[in-house]
DNA sequence: CCATTTGTGCTAACCGGTTGACATACGCGT
DNA sequence: ACGCGTATGTCAACCGGTTAGCACAAATGG
């Protein structure tokens, strides 16, 4: 790998120079300026990040964790978190936690000491504390943490609400809702507490089936689902969590011998493109994966810049009706 | 952010002793170990990397370009890939192509200006010539680029071979094989070779369905899929590059009023784990995703050893049997 | 008691850039 | 001829580590 020093001397002029031509500071004229750039060119130049992130105190680098990318939607989020995360000038190390306590924190620690400029927190299974003590910019993702660290979430307890009054306006008399576990304070708790107020309101039964802590496995899914269903046939209406848990309460309809929607109504969650590539199509309430990613690394870059930030960003959610109920 | 100078002075030890306890050489005595140690806890220390790599010469990351992450075969890659990177001591940089030629440029350059350690190219839209200039371990997945480089692949031609056999078995007289651009000299054009070779030694009559360079969007696969089979509505079997496209596939099917696998046999690729999650589940050609990507991380990482490495990765593929055929 | 081994410190160089201070030189306008 | 803006160079310090070389002291052992 050719240095500063190399295209200084192929130049024919000093480190100093190359190094204002690189970083356009200071007098330079037209003419030195292209032998720079020649020399560099010929030399297939780049300069060194690693010495200038030193130098620089700054990576460019900002680090996201999540579950694992190869859920739909963290795939989704990754996908467009990076997207523009790079159009302003950052890289992305990616980092699945597989909702691990510790592997989280190992993770947060070899971050830190990769000098990252920031991190986009999607998973979130440690300690509140464990977010507080790291001086360092943070972005949660769909969690509250404290007041001083900013959070991007779409709205929520809405999402449930919409969720549950579909399925009563469809004529549903017995609903459940299957989330994650409820013992985390995540901010997608709302959908559930949305879900039993509109039950409530409208004084129809209703259930709730809680994964496991930290669970991401669709057989579990599969098999809570069941027992469920099994156990109450009567139930006409599901809310779930994700549209992979809309899917797999697909599944075991189907295999319990229950039409969708005319046996039961099933209404998922996020929106992810898969969604609407099953037949029938899921109704589901989408989150705005695109502004939302768009939004943490804008948080994160004005954490950065030290710019003042809003500490709540919630945007809207939004019903999409398909062919489930 | 402490630096091993203010962990020295707080532990009364110079920067050396400090360095050779992170470090592990030279003599240290149990007593000034835990002295450092302390230190290190007390101030929070934790070693800049940056400044490591510098010094070194080495990253410890690795960059993965990527079609993009959204699609569940590449979510699943990275996963995998990040896991066992990290497993290793390497870090993953993430890059979405968008199969966007200019993209993946600008991305090897940028890694390249990063000092990561080697490149998983897992996005093929350059000329092999831009790939082979790259001085810089890299490690092809799906694609042979030049006799250099290695590459990761898994048994295409058989797998297009299990996918158009199982067709036949089951009987279907008129066939069709969706798959991307066969003008990329990708290895997964080897499918439709194989899709091809067993059509004619049996001489069933088949048709052939590309999609745009570079296109990855659902709605283009139902448009071509629909506009096949309203042309040829005698068409009873489809083998299609990847469980999502099987999904498109279905989606059209249900449109068509075609009972799958009553009247339309499906075969998708890949085995993603939505695969399974659909009724009927997708026959399907199962890739060894996570092999494939231990086996690309390994080779990296021999790449930068400088040991010899095989340049031909080929792993198997198998028919996974469900309910679409 | 002397030779090793062990334990620690000091100094300086290095990784590949960036930057500020200062010197020098040329061309130009007045 | 003077002053100024432009253009470039030299030098040294710095970012936060690592490392080799050398010195020195204490503990160990034969």
């Amino acid at each position: 790998m050719p240095t500063i020093k190399d295209v200084a001397e192929r130049a024919g002029v000093s480190v100093t120079t190359v190094s204002r031509v690189l970083n356009n500071r200071g007098y330079i004229s037209e003419a030195t300026r292209k032998k720079v750039y020649k020399a560099m060119e010929e030399l297939d130049y780049q300069p060194n990040e690693v010495a200038r992130s030193l130098f620089r105190k700054k990576s460019n680098i900002i680090g996201l964790i999540v579950p694992t990318v190869a859920h739909p939607f963290f795939g989704q989020l990754t996908s467009y978190l990076e997207t523009y995360a790079y159009s302003r000038g950052y890289k992305v190390l990616i980092c699945n936690s597989q909702l691990d306590a510790s592997k989280e924190q190992e993770y947060i620690w070899m971050l830190r000491r990769n000098q990252v400029d920031g991190i986009i927190m999607a998973s979130h299974t440690l300690d509140v504390e464990e977010y507080k003590k790291l001086n360092l910019p943070v972005v949660a993702f769909d969690r509250s943490i404290s007041r001083r660290i900013p959070y991007v979430t779409s709205d929520n307890y809405q999402g449930g609400r919409l969720a549950a009054e579909l399925l009563l306006k469809r004529g549903c008399t017995k609903i459940a809702h299957m989330c994650g576990s409820l013992e985390l304070d995540m901010l997608a708790n709302q959908r559930h507490r949305a879900f039993m107020d509109v039950a409530e309101e409208n004084k129809i039964p209703y259930f709730t089936v809680e994964t496991d802590i930290n669970v991401f496995e669709v057989s579990k899914y599969e098999e809570l689902l069941t027992d469920l269903l099994v156990q109450h046939p009567d139930i006409d209406g599901l809310f779930l969590n994700s549209d992979i848990m809309a899917m797999a309460a697909m599944k075991v309809c189907s295999k319990l011998g229950k039409r969708v929607p005319h046996d039961m109504k099933i209404i998922g969650y996020d929106d992810v493109s898969i969604a609407s590539l099953v037949s029938p199509q899921i109704t589901t309430i989408r989150q705005p994966i695109a502004k939302m990613s768009e939004l943490s690394v804008k948080l994160i870059e004005d954490l950065v810049n030290e710019n003042s930030v809003s500490v709540e960003n919630c945007l809207p959610v939004e019903l999409i009706e398909r062919g489930t109920t």
